[in-house]
RNA sequence: GGGUCGUUAGCUCAGUUGGUCAGAGCGUCUGGUUUACACCCAGAAGGUCGGGGGUUCGAGCCCCUCACGACCCACCA
């Protein structure tokens, strides 16, 4: 980060242009390290960054370069401030896309049943990202299938990269990092340790959320919910009082009549007083079951009597543990019906359910419906109902409750006790800064609304293994109690290669012996301590105490969709490990919305690719658009605002050529027109000096609030207007054609060189390229590292005259354009006479800048009187000849 | 059902403690060869600020209510 290091020769251009300012200035930035960070520092001085890093499956979409655009202005204003900025960004490389990817990539999956195979070449490089069949997919082991992963991953974080310099990020790239790689497994591992031996981790067999393609357990994070077409059957049970009576329930889910346990009603329900306490038998299969009181059931649903079936839905859960109900399960990992259901008693139930064995869900719906149709046990026509059904985010199949050993990370799920972890973890989400601060509901919302606490175990091949073992007994049985931990200095390890200590392999799955976990902790478990990772949290030793340098970070941006994984688990993780915050600041970005105001669908987005609108708009007018947008809100994908950023990049060019090409009076050492304050004289120079200590303080306050779109919407107006007005109006005088003579162009070119130094740093953070490339026309170094401008010198420089002087001046001037345009004349047209009326103080202003007014006019005769209105008004125009048209001389 | 955000010119959006706040850009229209810029310049037209109440001397701005949209959560018998 050097203001001295050698710049490429600079000249003005004739005809400026954006193209190849990308490419040019990404390799002087990188080749000088101007984005690195500096490690002799302190905490005070740094402003540290937790960069999302992005998902390595495929191709970055237009919502990245958005938000990530965003962030960066916010950075480059902190660097300008004087901040040493410590900027990594990291891939997310572990977990399940990342593993989708590479199957459909490769034409391959995982089966962890096979041997590796050395120098194994796929099948095929470069399939589509459609989902292939998995028929098609070549069988591989589980080694094989996680080098073919890396291999992928680093494909992807190369073009990632490629269009992250094309877009002008200030990212330190020596500080990028890998969630899947060596280091950050280790980290992952040891932060879990930690929470075991915190009792933060602890495992536990119960029903969870499962998926069947897939088959891995899901968080509650992970899901959603999807509206799906069900139906209500009416399906009768019958007493066992003796009168044989019925008792109709309705249920949308028939195929688990085989796993009902109980029926249950509300304890107040009239309806159902009779029965609490007896028992009924469940059609079909003839298993009696009681029927039960509970609060949670429903009167007015249904029938105000539901199954309870171990396990329909969450409910059923609930049922099942507060009524100490047995488990009958039908669904197994793989989403079909288990072969055996021996608590059915009859052998009619079971010649039935040897029907459904084997069938999935869907096919199982379908054959009890005819049973039961069969049987006369349904009642009337099933009635369809559209309903919410939940899904895993990356799956197509309806999640199935599961009953399995995982492993669980507190989260305050189940602690809601006054005090305790939930509350503390709400205390941390007020305790950040939000940027906007409403997105704090999104989190506490979440926060208050957990039923349980993180699984984080998931039965996948790719990620970071837990690093376990479990003891196996004397008949060969697993001992889950018996867990075996690595020590940390161990780490990484992988339990199915790694030996635990005081073993030997020989012993692996032997009685008497030890098994692997043979689980991956879920990709938000490692991605949860991101700033532990980027800051080297488990390498303090070998990286200068980085950690404590950059440590709680300064800002997290991000998307609002994952607050309530990425942003929430975060925040678990520092709490448990560093009880600290993760970050001061958190910054918000929206969605990209398609033109008709729905989400940017992934066809859309793919269609659109960011590399493709670099090149089309300038990386520039790309960047214009996101710091358009403010924080937090969706934006429309529009084109338009990105070719007006690239208007104002090409303006910044050419008005700047045009304002350093006066003259060279005053000059600095080198011969170069200088910044000099002591020779702005004029009062129209010293007012665009004050309007412009006004822009800063706007600009400021803007982005010290992390508003980049604040700030950008006080700088471009004024830049406009010193473009259309103040530089046509000094122009002749900048020339030296004015009766100011030397000293009012001196004067005028000061105030150019001022203004246009101050709103090239204004401009640097959304308008990168450009702003560099003007910079280096005239000054050394980077505009990237010069220091963020002050209003105070620019307010001296004003010597205390009135900022509104230059918009009275250009009000006048639109005045005087008017005349022409009315006439439909050439503005070149002179104006013979002219009498212009204003009011008392705006009169004095037009007085001071008479020369220039007239100079851009062309006016002749100029006479400026007081007006009775508050407006300006010209009067007794007459205008001249316009200038004889000729063909413009091609120089 | 609960929560959050939004509804301002044809389009995309500003409008921060209620008092030039009815704005910008794009688009449209009318003009202009103006040696920085045709990837340009000048000018014009366009809105009862979603509806209805209320508070106030005064309300896009505050309160209530309704409608619509987006997102999150809950429900999902």
């Amino acid at each position: 980060m050097t203001d001295t290091a050698p710049r490429p020769d600079s000249t003005i251009p004739d005809r400026p242009s954006l193209e190849g300012l990308e490419e040019k200035w990404d390799s002087v930035w990188s080749e000088q390290d101007l984005y690195a960070f500096d490690p002799e520092t302190t905490r005070d001085q740094v402003f540290s960054v937790d960069t999302p890093p992005p998902t390595a499956s495929g191709a970055l979409h237009v919502g990245h370069v958005f938000g990530y655009s965003q962030a960066d202005m916010i950075v480059r204003y902190q660097r300008m401030r004087g901040k040493n900025v410590f900027y990594p960004l990291g891939w997310d490389d572990n977990g399940l896309p990342t593993e989708r990817r590479a199957q459909n990539y490769y034409g391959v999956r995982c089966d962890p049943s096979l041997p590796y195979e050395e120098g194994f070449t796929p099948p095929q490089e470069g399939g589509s990202n459609k989902s292939s069949k998995a028929a098609n997919q070549l069988p591989i082991s589980r080694r094989n299938f996680i080098e073919l992963c890396e291999q992928l991953t680093a494909l992807d974080e190369k073009s990632f990269e490629d269009v992250f310099r094309a877009l002008g990020l200030s990212v330190d790239w020596d500080h990028s990092y890998q969630t899947i790689n060596s280091a950050s497994r280790a980290t992952s591992q040891r932060a879990f340790l930690e929470n075991l031996q915190q009792g933060q981790a602890y495992q536990s067999e119960a029903p969870t959320m499962w998926d069947v393609t897939y088959r891995t357990a899901v968080a509650q994070a992970e899901q959603e919910d999807r509206e799906r077409e069900g139906a209500y059957h009416r399906i009768g049970f019958t007493r066992t009082d003796g009168t044989g009576e019925a008792v109709f329930i309705e249920t949308t889910r028939p195929e688990l009549l085989p796993a009902c346990v109980a029926l249950v009603a509300h304890p107040d329900d009239e309806r159902y007083q009779g029965l609490f306490g007896s028992t009924v038998t469940s059609p079909l299969f003839g298993v009696e079951v009681p029927v039960m009181a509970h609060p949670l059931a429903q009167p007015d649903k249904g029938a105000g009597i539901a199954m309870i079936c171990t396990f329909g839905d969450s409910n059923d859960v609930t049922w099942w543990r507060e009524l100490s109900l047995p488990t009958r399960s039908v669904v197994g990992r793989d989403g079909r019906f288990l072969p055996e259901a021996p608590w059915i008693s009859t052998e009619e139930g079971q010649a039935r359910y040897a029907e459904l064995a084997g069938l999935t869900v869907f096919s199982a719906q379908k054959r009890v419906v005819e049973m039961v149709t069969e049987s006369g046990d349904l009642v009337g026509e099933p009635e369809k109902v559209m309903h919410p059904v939940k899904f895993y985010e990356n799956g197509d199949k309806p999640l199935e409750f599961v009953t399995s050993r995982q492993w669980y990370l507190t989260n305050g799920g189940r602690d809601q006790s006054e005090g305790g972890l939930r509350d503390e973890l709400i205390a941390r989400g007020a305790e950040l800064t939000w940027h906007p601060a409403y997105m704090e509901s999104r989190y506490r919302n979440w926060v208050e609304g957990l039923t349980g606490d993180w699984l984080i175990s998931r039965q996948r091949f790719y990620g970071v293994p837990f690093p376990l073992w479990y003891a196996v007994g004397a008949e060969g049985e697993t001992d889950h109690d018996t867990v075996l931990t690595p020590p940390i200095e161990a780490l990484p390890i992988d339990p199915t290669t790694d030996v635990p200590a005081g073993f030997t392999e020989s012993q692996r799955n032997q009685p008497g012996g030890f098994t692997a976990d043979p689980d991956i902790l879920d990709t938000w478990a490692t991605s949860s301590l991101t700033p532990q990772l980027a800051g080297g949290w488990n390498s303090q030793a070998d990286s200068d105490g980085l950690f404590d340098k950059v440590y709680p970070m300064d800002l997290r941006p991000q998307g609002h969709d994952i607050i309530r994984t990425w942003l929430f688990s975060t925040i678990v993780r520092s709490h448990l490990q560093q009880d600290s915050l993760p970050w001061k600041h958190a910054s918000i970005n929206g969605w990209i919305l398609d033109p008709d105001r729905k989400k940017m669908s992934k066809s859309k987005g793919n269609v659109v690719t960011p590399i493709g609108l670099l090149q089309q708009h300038g990386s520039d007018g790309v960047r214009y658009w996101a710091g358009r947008a403010r924080q937090g809100v969706d934006t429309a994908f529009d084109e338009g605002q990105m070719k007006i950023g690239r208007r104002l990049a090409i303006k910044i060019l050419n008005a700047s050529k045009f304002a350093l090409g006066f003259g060279s009076a005053p000059a600095d050492p080198a011969g170069r027109l200088a910044a000099d304050p002591a020779v702005v004289t004029d009062p129209l120079d010293r007012a665009l000096l004050a309007e412009l200590a006004q822009v800063v303080e706007q600009a400021t306050a803007a982005f010290d609030d992390m508003d980049y779109a604040r700030s950008l919407e006080a700088v471009e107006p004024f830049f406009w207007a010193f473009c259309d007005d103040y530089i046509e109006l000094v122009k002749e005088r900048a020339h030296g054609n004015s009766p100011a003579g030397e000293a009012g162009a001196a004067s005028a070119r000061a105030a150019l060189a001022i203004t246009l130094e101050v709103l090239l740093r204004l401009f640097a953070p959304v308008v990168v390229f450009a702003t560099e490339e003007v910079w280096s026309w005239w000054r050394d170094g980077s505009v990237h590292t010069q220091a963020w401008p002050q209003a105070a010198p620019l307010r001296e420089a004003a010597a205390g005259q009135d900022a509104a002087l230059v918009d009275t001046v250009a009000q006048a001037a639109i005045t005087l354009r008017r005349l022409k345009s009315d006439a439909k004349v050439s503005q070149k047209t002179p104006i013979l006479r002219v009498r212009v009326e204003a009011p008392q103080q705006a009169l004095a202003h037009l007085e001071a800048a008479a020369a220039d007014l007239t100079a851009l006019g062309r006016i002749e005769q100029l006479e400026l009187v007081v007006g009775e209105g508050e407006e300006i008004l010209t009067r007794d125009v007459e205008l001249g000849e316009p200038p004889v048209k000729q063909p413009r001389s091609q120089g």
